[in-house]
DNA sequence: TGAAACAGACCGAACGTTCGGTCACACCAA
DNA sequence: TTGGTGTGACCGAACGTTCGGTCTGTTTCA
């Protein structure tokens, strides 16, 4: 049997451990269970260990964040559309009852000096692409920078509210607010 | 000897542990290291352990949150004045090279469940009393309390992206934003 | 002298990790 | 068609380490 769950598929698995507990705080135990494998099996796939496996679930929600999120702000239509688009793939993106920023839980701890360098520059791909829309729909360049990192801030602070209130709302909200905002 | 140090010195000392590795991330080797005790001696202080340390570092911030960030908003000044005292707050709430969210770092991992509640409670108050102002300042209830959430995303959303860069600068950059919206 | 403050040594449990080995299946010569 | 061999997926059990937490004191000062 060549495999019963891809390596993608185990990551999409792992995810939410990482998202509600952390680097420090997703424990072998939690993982093997929710990949539905022993901790040995795990490390059949990740020779490297937790950081292989916290790599690997980055690169996943990398990969989300391109083709759900940038890729639509830089697509043929009008810039309202292209933001709407764009805004909708935030929620795809960041998605269940409780929603959790991976790039947030990530950062805590250790994983900040692991991983810190590859968030970063996911998230200013995400805020250059943005601001090239706001460009696009008019705005002097500054002020499109500037609007760019309010979006961010209002959507990463959300996801904070979100774990706060233990609640969707605060995220479906700010989306709503921000697409009226062009 | 009486003591060398106070409980809420203790609890200064140990905030930025907490707010730097969140809850299980901040192991005991690193509280008393950072407290300048051995683990026996800090439970001397915190009978119940990690709990009470962190119950300790909690109540800690949100009295500073009381009395920098919120207690501005309910002063007699005018709507701007009182805005701007309270983001004067913000800044000082949030020091240090690379500020960081304690309640954010808290409410990851198993922390969310112990202080969910109380977390929830803080924030609540300082929307609540940014509301008022923004209605002080002429906006309906409504929009009052539209304005009230979006000035919270975007300081939390701030502290994020400041441990995402590394910097103090996206703090900087939304409080002075946030002063020129009234 | 009595009590508070503190620390070294220690505990069972859980941590991340590794090892030895089982199992199911693909492949191939007889 | 069959039996032997190879291989990748998988797991139980254990590794050494560190975890949160406790015990038995010694020091310090009113």
């Amino acid at each position: 049997m060549k495999a019963q769950l891809s390596k993608a598929g185990l990551a999409d698995r792992l995810t939410p451990v990482f998202e509600a507990y952390g680097y420090e705080g997703a424990s072998l135990s939690l993982l093997a269970k929710a990949a539905g494998l022993s901790k040995a099996s795990l490390y059949h796939h990740f020779p490297n260990g937790k950081r292989d496996m916290a790599a690997a679930v980055l690169a996943r929600a990398g990969a989300r964040l391109q083709t759900l999120v940038i890729a639509p702000l830089h697509s043929t239509a009008s810039p309202v559309e292209r933001l709407g688009q764009s805004l909708d793939g935030v929620a795809r993106l960041y998605e269940g009852d409780i929603p959790g920023s991976l790039m947030n839980s990530l950062l805590v701890g250790e994983g900040r000096g692991l991983f810190g360098a590859i968030v970063a520059g996911g998230v200013a791909a995400w805020e250059q692409a943005l601001a090239g829309v706001y460009e696009a729909a008019g705005k002097p360049a500054a002020a499109a920078r500037d609007t760019a990192r309010q979006t961010l801030e209002r959507i990463e602070g959300a996801l904070v509210l979100c774990r706060v209130e233990g609640s969707r709302a605060p995220l479906e909200g700010a989306l709503t607010s921000l697409r009226g905002g062009l």
